[in-house]
This record gives C-alpha cells, sequence and structure tokens, in this order.
DNA sequence: AGTCAACAGATTATCGATAAAATATTTGAT
DNA sequence: ATCAAATATTTTATCGATAATCTGTTGACT
C-alpha cells in the first residue's frame, strides 16, 4: 500500500505520521465510530511506538474525533442522530458567517481562486469504479478546497479552522452514509450555484443556497443513520485472542 | 502552594494533572505568550515525566494555546493585535449565535440557573488584596460560569464548545492586560444588563449588550497591547545554563 | 574582520520496560 | 446453579534511556 507509505515519508515526525493516519483513518471510517483504540493494536497497525501515536490521539481528542476515557484508553467518538443535528446546525451558522465575510470583503483573487477550485472539482471523479463504497481520495480534496475557497476571504483565521473542523466531522458522517448505501450523486450543479451566487455579491441568496447544501447532506446522513445498519463498535482495532 | 497539589490530587491522572496545570499556567500567562516550552523546564516544575507533558501540550497545540514546530519544541502562542481582532469578531458572531438560541429556547430553569449564576459573580471579589495583579482564581470561574450560564439553553453542544474555547482565549489577553496596566473595574453592572436583557427574551438588545461586553474588552486589552510593555518571550520555562 | 565547516552541547522525538488500573476468569461458599 | 471474592490477564499510563535533530561555538581559511 504505497498511499501509508508515501504520507508516511512526507511527514517530518512520526507523530504526525501518526495523526494523519489517524484522522484519515477515521473520517473515512476504516476505523468506525465508536471503536476501542488500543495502543498495542495502533502500533501494530502503524509500526511505531506508543507515545507517537498517545500523543495524537491526544490531538484528535481535542478536535472531537476521538473521546478518551481515563484510565480506560481511547475511543472513535460515536455517531448520533443527535449529533449530527448538532454539527449541521452550528455548521450553517459558522459557515454562514464566514461565507457572509468573504463575500463582503473577497478581492478579485479571491473570485479568480473560487472559479479554479470550482473547475477542479467538477474535473475531479467523485467515485473510483473499484470502490464504490468510498469517496475518491482526490475529490475530498478538491472538495474540501472549493468550500474553502468559498470563504477564504473571510478575514477570520479562528472562525475559518473552527469551520474546517466541523467540516471535517461531517465528512465523517458522509463516509458512513455511502459505505451504508453506495454512491451519492456528484452533485456538480450544486456546488456551480453556490459559486455562481457567491461571485454575484448576493449576500441573502448565497447564505441560503449554503444552508440547502448543508441541509441536503444532513438528509441523506440522517436517512442512511436511521436504517441502522450500525454494526458500528465492532470494528475494534485489536484484540488479544484467548 | 497548595493549590497544585490540590489540584493535583484531584486528577486521576498525570496527563489531565499535566492539562490543567499548563492550560492555567497559561491563560493566567504565569507562562508568558510567545514562551520556549522547554520539557525539562516543565518536568522540573511539575514533577513529572515527559510523556504526560507531551500529550498535554499536544491537545493545547489542538485548542490554540500551543504552537509546535517540528523538531523545535513547543512554544506557547504568541499574542497580536490581529489575533486579538480575529478572535473578537469570532467571538462577537459565535456567542451570539448561541445566545440567540438559548434566548428561544431557554424555559425557567435556564433563568434560575442564571440569577444563581449571576448572584454568585457578584458577591465575588474580582481582585485579591495581596495580589492586584491578577485576577482571583473564584473571580474567573464565576464570571466563566455566568457567561456559560446566559447560553446554556442554547441546545448546541458543538457551538457551546467552541463559544468556551475562544473564552478562554480571550481570558488569556485580559490577564495579560491587567499584569500591565492593573486592576480593572469590577463590571457587575454590565453583567446585570446582560442578565437583564437575556431575561427579557428581547434577542435584539441582549445580541448588541453582548457586544458591547466584548468591545469593551477589547478595547481595553488592545490598549495595554498598544503601549507594549510586553517582556513576551523572556519568560522562558528552563535553559541550561553555561 | 568575515564566512563557513566541523564540532560540541542541548533539546526534541521515540522506544522499550514497568507500574497502575481495569477487565476477565476462576474458585469457593450458599 | 448463583453470586461474589480472589486471582490472572489484559490494557493503560508513565518512566528512564537513547537516537535524531537542532543550535551555538570554535577555528581555519580568504
Amino acid at each position: 500500500m504505497t498511499t501509508i507509505l508515501a504520507e508516511r515519508e512526507a511527514q517530518p515526525t512520526l507523530n504526525s505520521a501518526a495523526l494523519a493516519q489517524l484522522r484519515s483513518d477515521i473520517l473515512t471510517c476504516r476505523l468506525m465510530p465508536g471503536a476501542k483504540l488500543r495502543v498495542e493494536g495502533l502500533r501494530e497497525r502503524y509500526g511505531m511506538g506508543a507515545s507517537p501515536i498517545r500523543e495524537a490521539l491526544m490531538r484528535l481528542e481535542a478536535e472531537g474525533l476521538v473521546v478518551l476515557e481515563q484510565n480506560k484508553g481511547f475511543k472513535v467518538a460515536d455517531v448520533s442522530i443527535d449529533n449530527l443535528n448538532d454539527l449541521m446546525d452550528t455548521r450553517i451558522e459558522i459557515e454562514g458567517v464566514a461565507l457572509r465575510w468573504s463575500i463582503e470583503r473577497g478581492g478579485v483573487d479571491w473570485e479568480a481562486s473560487l472559479l479554479a477550485a470550482f473547475h477542479r472539482l467538477s474535473k475531479q471523479e467523485k467515485f473510483n469504479p473499484e470502490s464504490p463504497r468510498a469517496i475518491s481520495n482526490d475529490w475530498n480534496r478538491e472538495h474540501e478546497e472549493f468550500h474553502a475557497a468559498l470563504v477564504s476571504a473571510c478575514g477570520a483565521p479562528t472562525l475559518l479552522s473552527i469551520r474546517s473542523r466541523l467540516f471535517e466531522q461531517a465528512e465523517r458522517y458522509v463516509s458512513l452514509s455511502i459505505m451504508a448505501d453506495g454512491p451519492s450523486r456528484d452533485d456538480v450543479s450544486e456546488h456551480q450555484r453556490l459559486m455562481k451566487v457567491a461571485l454575484s455579491r448576493n449576500v441573502e441568496k448565497a447564505l441560503e443556497a449554503n444552508r440547502l447544501h448543508i441541509e441536503a447532506t444532513r438528509g441523506k446522513v440522517a436517512a442512511s443513520l436511521a436504517s441502522k445498519k450500525k454494526p458500528a463498535a465492532l470494528s475494534v482495532v485489536n484484540r488479544k485472542p484467548k
């Protein structure tokens, strides 16, 4: 698996490699929500000692992707309808503010980078024919970058970093939904509309479009969650046999 | 210093003790913005090994109180006018949303807990006569709890946790300002007004009052920062002599 | 004097071993 | 058989030691 090695080589430190790996494994649900994260298992999985792994887990705990129970170890954060609603409600407001400021403050550079990001996203296939139960890595990246481009002129780094953390959390729910129900539409037109209203500097319409975009995701994910085919906590990282 | 021991005894794990200690030392600026955080120094300071300390630092990094430069170690996050403005702008919006929802959704329990929190805050001295260059711990706690009470009925845990992280960051700027300029007014009336407009369910007035409350802090802190008597990076945790 | 390479000292990142805590299993009494 | 105390096993949390990296200093050369 060249990906893992590549990702690891790129990192200057085992710690950051562990962080990148864990984040990716959690966001794509290779590590399922609720799964126990035994250090020994992760050590084997990533081929490193306990320290860099625990440090990475600690960081992810602060981000809400991992939960630590004192003296009982780490597990992947659970998912739930309540948490989904909480998350999406919060996203709508926060992305709303960021988008408003971005539209009000963005210059021609912002417009250009938004167009560019949209173009890249629209040319990228969402699903890899071989594995239709997972979104392509490249598409995910372009998608994240498109939404980041929308709000990039917002001028408040703190707000932007909060936004991107929430965006990540949402990605995890989407992965889950796709694992359960298979590929979803590649919503190019929805993104195009978002871009258009933003470029036309119509704040109200842009906020509404963004809200609907988020609501659409919420609806799809909520449906998957409700028809709970959740073997959730079963994907344990490692358990000593007998 | 019984505080340190007490705080430490209360924690089930060295890790969480380190976290609490570090957070507190950073928020009160006993560890100054920009200060290098050498592990050896922290080991002596807190009397524990490197692992729990590094794990705590990693977590604080995610919260933005600490910065990690790969292979160069940790330091306390810097402060700046730009960051202050970014932070306060973001707070105004996020606390605004939380406050709106809380006012719209809060029941009589919310009203009661808000009244109680205000009462406790108003009975608490802000400064300890002995050390007028630092806000009393108790006041800080009651203050945080009063503001938490204001938004507690908001119904979105994610939003609340973001709010409280931003609130913490702001506390650090306030500490800094007080270290530089000495005690500030104990703004009971300002808090009382906030509570009143919230209880009267007047969303617009409440948001405005909250905005002004934050702007007042921003103004005071910005003034201190501008007259920069910053020996900032000088409070290094430990440096091997000669 | 100024620059740079090589070295020495300090600091970070990581590992492997161990103590502490939790969980699972056995055993003995009712 | 049932429950609970006692024990064994697993897992977590932490330490001390070491390898890797960075930083500051010395000294040779222009």
